[in-house]
RNA sequence: GGAGAGAUGGCCGAGUGGCUUAAGGCGCACGCUUGGAAAGCGUGUAUACCGCAAGGUAUCCAGGGUUCGAAUCCCUGUCUCUCCGCCA
C-alpha cells in the first residue's frame, strides 16, 4: 500500500506508474482529489462536534461535583447526538472509500523497471549453462514421466481433478530429495533460517502481502471459516511479523520455507494443460528476507543469485529476466524471473520469482523497526523469491537429463539426496500404475 | 466440545463511569557526571488523522450497545492461558 500522503503530494508521479503497468488511471485514481477532500472535510466537521460534545460532559462533571444542576446541559448535549452520529457516519465512509482505494493502488516501479506491457518486453539480463544436444528428438516430461511410471496424471484426476498429479516411487522420492536439497543449501550455506508455517491463513495476513483485495479470485477459500490456501509461503512467512517491531540489531532476517501452494488459476482455461506446468498444488521452496531500506536492492541481487545458485548445482541451464512494467506483480516495485530451459518443449518456463516490496508489503501487514537514534518507527523493506518452485525443477529435470532409452540420469547433486540412486527406469511390476 | 480467567503503549504493569492530556517501572534518546565507560542524577519518549497555526479528534483485542460522558458497564466475535473431555 501507498502512503496516502504521498499519493497527495505525487499524484502524477502515481498515475504515470499506473500507465507504466498498462493500467488505465482514471479507473482507480479518477475521484481521488474528490475523495479526500471529502474526507478531510467530513472529519474535520466531525470532530469539530466531538469537540463540543467533550466540553459540554466536562462542564456536567464540573456541575455535579459542585452539587450543581445539570439536567440541561445533559439535555443540550443528547440534542448533538442525532447530527454527530450522522457526520462520524459520514467521515467513516469516506475514510474506508480511501482505504480501499489505496489498497488497490500498484507499488510504485524502480526507476530501472524496462517500459512494457507483457512478457513480451521482459529484458533478459543473464544466460546461464549450455543447452543439451540430444542425438535423438527430446520429449516433453508428461510423456517421460508417464512411460516411466512416476507421474501418474490420470488417477490424479480421478481423485481430485484436473491440474492435480500423482508421483510414484523415485518421483515422489525426487520430489522430497530436491526440497531437502535446496533447504540444506539455502540454511547451511546462504545463512537462512527454516520455518515451517501453517498452510491455511486468515484474511488479514492475504491482505498484509497484497493478495487481497484484489486477487481473491485466484485464491481457494475454506467454506464457512476466514481460512485460506496459502497460494505461496511468501504469505504465511511475511506475515510472522505482522504488527511487529523488529530490532535493528536482527536485521537483515532470512528465512526460508518449504510449502505446498495452492493456486485456483482462474482465468487459465486452455492454458499449460499438458503435462504439470501449471497445477491447483505444488510445492515451493521459498525465500523472504526483512531488511533495512538502503540495503533492499543489494538483498535482492543476493537473494535472486541464492535462487540462481539451485540451478547451477543442478547444472539446470536458465536465464534471469527483468520483469518490464506491465509483467511486475501488483505488489512489488522490481521483480527478476529465472527461466529454466525445457528441451521437450523447446523453451523457457519461469521456474521462479524474486520481488522487492520495499515498504509496500510491510506498510498493509504493518512491519517496522526502531532505527538507532531515531524515536520514530520505519517500516522495513521485505523481498521473496523461489528458491525454486520444486514442481517445475523436476519437469526440468526429467527433459534435461533424459536418455534416448527414456530412463533420466539423476543429477550429482541429488543422488546422496536419492539414497545412492543415479537412474530413473521403469519398473518392471508397474502393472498397478498407469503408464502408456 | 465443556468450564473458568484474561487481552492496556517498544516491553512489563496499575487502572470498576467524569480529577486519565492512561499511574509506575523497564527499555530507548539526550544532557550532567567521567580520562573513558558503568553506576548515579536530570530531561524527554505511543500512533494515526484534521488544522496555516493555536489546538483538536480517534485509538486500552475487534465490532455493536447503554450513557450527557466508557479503558471501566452490557452483547457478539477473535485470540491467549488454566482445567476437563476427545484425538494423530
Amino acid at each position: 500500500m501507498l502512503d496516502l500522503n504521498f499519493v497527495r503530494a505525487n499524484l502524477g508521479l502515481v498515475e504515470e506508474m499506473l500507465r507504466a503497468r498498462g493500467q488505465a488511471p482514471e479507473m482507480l485514481l479518477g475521484g481521488f482529489r474528490d475523495l479526500d477532500q471529502r474526507r478531510r472535510d467530513s472529519i474535520t466537521k466531525a470532530e469539530t462536534l466531538k469537540a463540543e460534545r467533550n466540553k459540554l460532559s466536562e462542564e456536567v462533571a464540573r456541575r455535579k461535583r459542585a452539587g450543581e444542576d445539570a439536567a440541561e446541559v445533559q439535555n443540550r448535549t443528547r440534542d448533538l447526538k442525532d447530527t454527530m452520529e450522522a457526520l462520524e457516519r459520514s467521515a467513516a465512509e469516506a475514510e474506508e472509500s480511501m482505504r480501499s482505494l489505496l489498497a488497490r493502488v500498484p507499488n510504485m516501479l524502480q526507476p530501472g523497471v524496462p517500459p512494457g506491457r507483457d512478457e513480451q518486453s521482459n529484458v533478459e539480463v543473464a544466460r546461464w549453462g549450455s543447452q543439451p544436444q540430444f542425438s535423438f528428438s527430446a520429449k516433453p516430461h508428461w510423456e517421460l514421466g508417464a512411460r516411466l511410471g512416476i507421474l501418474d496424471l490420470e488417477r490424479a484426476a480421478k481423485i481430485s481433478g484436473a491440474r492435480f498429479a500423482v508421483y510414484w516411487d523415485l518421483g515422489a522420492r525426487m520430489e522430497r530429495a530436491l526440497a531437502s536439497f535446496m533447504l540444506d543449501l539455502h540454511v547451511k550455506e546462504h545463512g537462512y533460517r527454516e520455518v515451517l508455517p501453517p498452510y491455511l491463513v486468515n484474511s488479514a495476513s492475504l491482505f498484509g502481502t497484497g493478495q487481497l483485495p484484489k486477487f481473491a479470485g485466484d485464491l481457494f477459500k475454506c467454506e464457512d471459516t476466514d481460512h485460506w490456501l496459502i497460494p505461496t509461503a511468501e504469505v504465511p512467512v511475511t506475515n510472522l511479523f505482522r504488527d511487529e517491531v523488529l530490532d535493528e540489531a536482527e536485521l537483515p532476517i532470512s528465512l526460508t520455507a518449504y510449502t505446498p501452494c495452492f493456486r485456483s488459476e482462474a482465468g487459465a482455461y486452455g492454458k499449460d494443460v499438458r503435462g504439470i506446468i501449471r497445477q491447483h498444488q505444488f510445492q515451493k521452496v521459498e525465500l523472504v528476507k526483512f531488511v533495512r531500506p538502503e540495503e533492499s536492492a543489494a538483498e535482492h541481487e543476493r537473494l535472486t543469485s541464492h535462487a540462481e545458485e539451485v540451478l547451477r548445482r543442478l547444472e539446470l541451464p536458465y536465464r534471469k529476466m527483468l520483469l518490464c512494467a506491465g509483467d511486475t506483480g501488483a505488489s512489488s516495485a522490481k521483480t527478476y524471473d529465472l527461466e529454466v530451459w525445457l528441451p521437450g518443449q523447446g523453451l523457457y518456463r519461469e521456474i521462479s520469482s524474486c520481488s522487492n516490496f520495499e515498504t509496500y508489503q510491510a506498510r498493509r501487514a504493518n512491519i517496522r523497526y526502531r532505527v538507532k537514534g531515531k524515536a520514530k518507527l520505519e517500516f522495513v523493506h521485505t523481498l521473496n523469491g523461489s528458491g525454486l518452485a520444486v514442481g517445475r525443477t523436476w519437469l526440468a529435470i526429467l527433459e534435461n537429463y533424459q536418455e534416448e532409452d527414456g530412463t533420466v540420469r539423476i543429477p550429482e547433486v541429488l543422488i546422496p539426496y536419492m539414497g545412492g540412486e543415479r537412474t530413473i527406469r521403469r519398473r518392471n511390476s508397474v502393472k498397478a500404475i498407469a503408464s502408456t
